[in-house]
DNA sequence: TCTCGCTATGTTTACGCAAACATTCTTGAA
DNA sequence: TTCAAGAATGTTTGCGTAAACATAGCGAGA
């Protein structure tokens, strides 16, 4: 790396003089790396050999492979991916549109979708929106497509979908997580409804008479399908539904909704939509003094990390973010590689974490 | 594009015959979007003109200008990336090599690049690594010049760079964050000392004749840094710190240094290293029956959004991480417009959240 | 011995864009 | 009326790569 040859070049007194014009010389102009072209030279080999060696291409022979790959090492050579794609079409990356990436499970499942995707050889185009307005939404996507990736996934509530009158690029391949089908895309998500069943079951196996719920926002497509779950659920065991108090997903607005059901002495079991809204509930009985589980049980949704240590360790709805993010990318790529797999729903099964929060209640 | 006259060519038997050997012509070339060539056939101008208008050169006339943006919009012309930075050698993009996207801090960080990054009009490519071996920090750096960003964020813990022998591109603008400086990059980060003292000095101003420690992974920077500033807090208050229990930034790990420490009566004050830790000892001290705050304080460090739902709602060491984001994206910027503001260490304030975890030790 | 056919390699070209340079048209002053 | 100056627009060129096509070399069978 340290090629001490060329030093002695810039001590010529001819450089020197042009130099004085002017001092900073603005090193404008981004050196760029050795081309296809310099490894040729090097190798002694036409620019066409050290595309093929480099593409690991079979007909070279071996001794001239051997010599291209010197070459290439020894002048650092990068291929230039602009150019590639220039050429080719593809662009080898894959964009990502979140609403937001505060939340536990859209970070879970950017991870995985970003370790699938650089797997696939895939790089991923993160554009976060924080102000979900048509506006920036449509903008998102001209920026994506502006920046020629070869595929979308799109994280976010399904209000957003219905107010924003977006323009799909229609020949860009598309998944959508935690949205409502019906976009004519293919959309991978968590078996919500199943999540929120067992949820609510397994209080009611418990033997609660009653289950209250903390729902999430009404815009949020998860939110209601939970809600409309847990409903379904406690029909089936011939009870009516008590009225939902909607929270926000945050612990704050678990913290008022637990508040108001906490006082209400009748309450002995909560399902929350979400692990931070039951953390919010759970404050606001301890702070009721009633006693959990003792008094009331809580479930949760989402399964954060943290849960297992809340106090008590709450028993809730574990979601595979992992999966959502591979099988997300895996759809991607099938469309990408033109196979259409039709507009399906593919659904990620959950699993009870039955820990501390929940027991049958008092007599 | 539909150049009729050549079509006649195709009529000949002799290619009749060959088209029957596939039935099926796979599309396989992805339809490339419209060129600059085509809007500027349809709007009857040079693409020269239409290059201006694309980017906003103020030499064409209002006439000529509005037929080209017609004819733009006709299309759904989008300019190409790929072109545009073969031609330019800039990418407008930068990489984002994290090691780790499931801390708290990470992925707020992120967001917050992501966030300025894109207002700034360059895109994001994410890289995140979870094996952290030589070869594939090395890997990513391979990838991330492939990729042709024109700088890179760089987050992850110190050991990592001294551990593998990384070769950075040395023409490659970086910026660190949450690693020790010395690596002659500009370096972003939380003021950690800062913040150790304050949540140090907040428990001995309370009252307690000691404050222990639970300290991040020892291969951390940022836990080894707040680790120093704790103990030097303590010495400056004559205070020899007692020997610190180290976990690895989870609750569970918490949990258990937390149940350690919480067996010993004389603790009364516990300062971790993060929320999550804290999280896990106050758990802990729960379960041994320890009263939070009447027996024993405890501060964290991070402020999650949790953290004011946690029982008692934690306080804690407020870190700005937006502000850690923006600034990195700065920094960055300022280099790849070649500006090298030598190798700085920036530093962000830090905030003590007081809320119900702490309080005067018994008498 | 000569051609056929294969492999290894070289040459040409185009991907889409925008600098650099060239040309045309306009306008106003001499 | 003529021409210079500048504005609007067009033409050429090259960024780095890889497909398409071209050529050279070599062994096998006629």
């Amino acid at each position: 790396m340290n090629i001490q040859e060329d030093a002695a070049e810039s001590v010529s007194p001819a450089s020197t003089s042009h130099d004085s014009d002017s001092p900073s010389v603005k090193s404008a102009r981004a050196a760029r790396g050795p081309s296809i072209g310099d490894v040729a030279r090097a190798a002694g080999v036409s620019a066409q050999t050290v595309s093929r060696v480099s593409n690991g291409l079979t007909n070279v022979e071996e001794k001239t492979k051997q010599r291209v790959l010197d070459a290439m090492k020894q002048l650092g050579y990068r291929p230039n991916r602009a150019a590639r794609a220039l050429k080719s079409g593809q662009f080898k990356s894959i964009g990502v549109i979140m609403f937001n990436l505060s939340t536990y499970g859209n970070r879970r499942t950017l991870d995985a979708i970003a370790t699938a995707a650089s797997q696939a050889g895939y790089s991923v185009n993160l554009i976060p929106l924080h102000d979900p307005t048509t506006g920036t939404v449509t903008g998102a996507y001209n920026r994506l497509k502006e920046q020629d990736v070869d595929g979308v996934v799109i994280i976010f509530e399904a209000h957003l979908f219905d107010r924003a009158d977006i323009t799909l690029p229609e020949d860009l391949p598309a998944v959508v997580i935690d949205s409502s089908p019906g976009y004519g895309y293919p959309m991978v998500d968590t078996d919500q409804a199943e999540g929120a069943r067992f949820a609510t079951k397994h209080l009611l196996d418990l033997g609660h008479q009653q289950v209250w719920h903390i729902g999430g926002p009404v815009s949020s497509f998860s939110a209601r399908h939970r809600e409309e779950s847990w409903r379904r659920t406690l029909d089936e065991a011939g009870i009516e539904a008590p009225a939902v108090l909607h929270g926000d997903w945050s612990t704050e607005s678990g913290y008022q909704v637990g508040m108001e059901l906490g006082r209400n002495r009748e309450v002995t079991a909560i399902f929350a939509a979400n692990d931070q809204m039951a953390l919010g509930a759970m404050r606001a009985l301890h702070e009721l003094g009633r006693l959990i589980p003792e008094d009331v049980s809580v479930v949760g949704f989402d399964d954060l990390e943290e849960s297992t240590s809340f106090w008590p360790p709450l028993t809730t709805v574990r979601q595979d973010f992992l999966a959502v993010g591979r099988l997300s990318i895996e759809k991607l790529l099938q469309q990408i590689a033109g196979n259409n797999p039709a507009s399906v729903v593919t659904t990620v099964p959950t699993r009870l974490m039955v820990r501390k929060s929940t027991a049958a209640p008092a007599l």
